[in-house]
DNA sequence: GCCAACGTTGGC
DNA sequence: GCCAACGTTGGC
């Protein structure tokens, strides 16, 4: 069985319509350790609420499919990169992405007034924790918001 | 753009 | 190991 997650993005960093585009992309970027755990949780095949943050409303706009398991972040191994990380090696990574595909965009995005909104949803992270960018989703609440959205299960 | 909430860093 | 200072996230 999938598992289901959260992913956040800002939609003028890296939008739905950005992962339609490629199709897939490594979820890089990531430094914090909450959501780096979560990422190693992640198995091919598990199914992700896209989410766009900082707009108005924030909304989960799309879906997306994990395709690869969790393997080190390139970019914290590179001095050019503002991703890197002079504390980690190699030998000993401390950053952990996974790859993502493009599943759909929705018709109608779900946005967080109307996920707050539902006393069944009072319980998600989105709603406890708003800070954390990578994390888990209950089945029944993967399938609530789906509804929301007016659309079916993949 | 503001700022509350949260996570991280580092002095002690 | 505590906690003040700082940096970042993201709702509004």
């Amino acid at each position: 069985m999938p598992k289901y997650w959260l992913m956040k993005s800002e939609a003028d960093v890296y939008s739905i319509d950005d992962l339609r585009r490629d199709g897939r992309t490594l979820w890089d970027g990531v430094r914090n350790y909450q959501a780096r755990n979560n990422m190693k949780e992640m198995k091919e095949g598990d199914l992700v609420l896209y989410y766009h943050s900082r707009q108005s409303p924030s909304a989960v706009t799309g879906l997306a499919r994990v395709v690869r398991e969790s393997y080190p972040d390139p970019t914290q191994f590179d001095p050019g990169h503002k991703y890197f990380d002079e504390k980690s090696s190699e030998e000993d990574p401390r950053w952990w992405l996974v790859d993502i595909e493009f599943v759909r965009a929705f018709d109608h995005p779900v946005g967080l007034p109307d996920i707050k909104a539902r006393s069944d949803l009072s319980e998600m992270v989105l709603v406890r924790n708003s800070r954390l960018s990578v994390q888990p989703v209950l089945e029944q609440e993967f399938q609530t918001v789906l509804k929301m959205a007016g659309e079916a299960m993949p």
